[in-house]
RNA sequence: GGUUCCGUAGCUCAGUUGGAUAGAGCAACAGCCUUCUAAGCUGUGGGUCUUGGGUUCGAGCCCCAACGGAAUCACCA
């Protein structure tokens, strides 16, 4: 039992007491005290005038009497105009900091049990024609520090990638490899295998206006040369082949689906991301085509002359949608009907939540209504975790012109300012090599990491490669500099001893433990409202306010020992409690920097 | 045009369930290392919370409208 909740239990009583009236639950919870006034917790008497029928101040006065009368953990409170100030007795903060320590790293996790309900979050979801870039960074980032929060707040997490691995995109990097490869491999090349791909998927694009711009040349129309290009008819005989399964070009597709795999392997190795299954669309498009049949044959869905089949969805409020192509080839919808299917097959899913952009509302709002209309009962309840774009300066990344921020690249270039700005001296020395670039990769993944979670999801992130990210202020090498500075001082300190009883925090040290107290309600809302953006926030103002305290505050050179005990103590539950906030994150911390 | 989302300091962002005088960082300027890590700390300046109504003891937050921006409404994924 917390603290507010004390209070808001003994306010809820003395309400009770005083005039008689029963108020719900959660209605006296009371909030932090504003830094210029005096007190802890704060009550807002406001919405009691109607029971007690006096002036804000007397129904106040009155609650804090009651209040200081009856509840051994207030030691005095102040009163201006509809606001309680409750101060809390010194010492109980004291035993509020012994059991957050002692929780230790469960602190403010709730264990996963028997009876936890799954929860499946796809993220990631990449093509397989092009490396990864910026967007997909945001995009695992966000997936996978979602996992982590929701399996903290005691969720069983099935963390799932649905690759799209075929389609058209795909056939043109292997037309583009087979005209102009000359048999080019990562190996022969030295280049990694998605790069490798990403470099012939571009070269396409290419040679493809190329052609355009010959045949307008030669008088045809834009579309009349669209419909008249021999590269994409041939891109497209090849997709017709995949499909009717030719071994040449599965046996290509193979091979160069195999490249793009070892190269993401390594982007999301370094990303520190990972799933526990992984879907390939070349492998419940069928499925999805098979419910689409079924949903035709019970007269949910209608075939148009041409063949092409639709749902009909005005009763919705929304329009028709395409499910198959008049050629019988299915679409991006039939795939996602045909994966959601087999996922609820292998899993019992409570819960399904698709890490997506926000360009794909629309796609989620429809697959939600065809699962329902299928019958499977949890279509209505998917959620769809839509977050905002990365866009450069001067607008979309757009891979097949090359104006993409690399996510390999930008990994690269993270490390290297953080070995730029850990060069100054004294900074890393007495590290071997392995171990300084191990402290280079952490804080420079973990500055690009925050950067990105720090912002709420569903804002758009405008990104400019000029600009460096930064690794000073609200950043991710900030914080994680404030956990190397307290395992510093914990360092030389040694043991920490047992926190002595009786021994009184000073204002700033009670700041720090109400703010210690505050982690579990802050995992439970991020988990709650899908915010890896709440953790980031929390964790930066503990930082913060560590900092200013490490400043004013002496701790190894305290002399009383008891006082030096409650500030070890404090530096060391606020030290974990940074570290497993990042950890939520998927940022991890160094012991120096 | 329909639907969804966004609009807070020069810039990037916070802002708990509606609560006190709207907060951080960056950038600018002025200070603080012989002392536990200066990737830090302190101070100064910087705001019509897009606009206009409404709800109420009280609105950056809720409702309505307007304005500005983004996404989407494909036999692309």
């Amino acid at each position: 039992m917390t603290i507010n909740d004390i209070i808001a239990g003994a306010a809820t009583q003395a309400v009770k007491d005083l005039w008689g009236a029963e108020v719900p639950a959660g209605q006296l919870q009371p909030s932090a005290t504003r830094r210029e006034f005096e007190g802890n917790l704060t009550i807002v008497v406001f919405p009691l005038l109607k029971i007690s029928r006096q002036s804000p101040e007397a129904t106040a006065t009155a609650l804090g009497e009651h209040l200081a009368a009856h509840c051994r953990a207030v030691s005095s409170f102040n009163v201006v105009k509809g606001f309680l100030n409750i101060v809390i007795e010194p010492t109980y903060w004291t035993g509020v900091l012994r059991d957050i320590a002692a929780a230790g790293n469960d602190y403010g996790i709730r264990a996963v049990t028997a009876d936890s309900p799954t929860v499946m979050v796809e993220y990631s979801s990449p093509n397989t024609n092009k490396p990864l870039h910026l967007g997909h960074i945001r995009n695992n980032l966000l997936g996978y520090s979602l996992s982590l929060i929701l399996e903290a707040c005691g969720n069983r997490v099935v963390k799932t990638n649905i690759v799209n691995d075929r389609g058209i995109h795909i056939c043109k990097s292997m037309l583009a490899w087979q005209r102009w490869g000359n048999g080019a491999t990562p190996e022969s090349t030295g280049k990694k295998g998605d790069h490798l791909i990403g470099d012939f998927y571009v070269a396409f694009d290419k040679h493809y206006k190329q052609e355009l711009a010959q045949l307008v040349a030669g008088g045809m129309t834009q579309e009349e040369a669209e419909a008249a290009s021999t590269l994409m008819a041939d891109a497209r005989a090849m997709l017709k082949r995949w499909e009717d399964g030719d071994p040449e070009v599965r046996g290509i597709w193979e091979m160069m689906n195999g490249w793009v795999y070892d190269g993401f392997d390594v982007t999301y190795k370094r990303l520190g991301v990972s799933f526990d299954k992984i879907y390939y669309e070349s492998q419940t498009y069928l499925v999805g085509k098979q419910e689409v049949e079924r949903g035709l044959s019970e007269g949910l869905f209608y075939r148009k002359e041409d063949g092409s089949v639709w749902a009909d969805l005005t009763g919705d409020g929304l329009d028709h949608k395409l499910l198959l192509r008049s050629d019988g080839t299915s679409v991006y919808m039939t795939q996602d009907i045909g994966t959601a299917k087999l996922r609820y097959a292998d899993y019992p899913i409570d819960k399904m939540i698709y890490v997506v952009g926000n360009e794909q509302n629309y796609h989620f709002q429809v697959l939600s209504l065809l699962l329902d209309k299928l019958g499977f009962e949890w279509g209505k309840d998917l959620v769809h975790f839509s977050y905002g774009m990365v866009e450069l300066p001067n607008g979309k990344m757009k891979s097949r012109e090359g104006t993409v921020v690399d996510a390999d690249d930008l990994m690269d270039d993270m490390i290297e300012t953080a070995r730029v700005k850990s060069s100054e001296p004294g900074r890393l020395e007495g590290l071997g090599d392995d171990e300084k670039a191990e402290v280079l990769r952490i804080v420079g993944l973990g500055a690009l990491k925050y950067f990105i979670l720090k912002i709420d999801p569903r804002k758009n992130i405008i990104f400019d490669p000029e600009e460096s990210i930064d690794f000073n202020g609200n950043t991710g090498p900030f914080i994680q500099y404030t956990y190397a500075r307290i395992r510093s001082v914990l360092r030389r300190a040694g043991d920490v001893p047992e926190l002595a009883d009786g021994v009184s925090p000073a204002d700033k040290e009670v700041t720090l433990i109400q703010k210690l107290g505050d982690f579990p309600t802050v995992v439970a809302e991020a988990g709650k409202t899908f915010s890896p953006a709440l953790i980031a926030n929390y964790a930066y103002d503990l930082a913060r306010e560590y900092n200013q305290y490490y400043h004013d505050y002496p701790i190894l050179r305290e002399s009383d020992e008891a006082v030096r005990g409650l500030r070890l103590t404090l530096s060391a539950t606020i030290g974990r409690t940074i570290a497993r906030a990042l950890s939520l994150l998927g940022i991890e911390v160094p012991e120096r920097m």
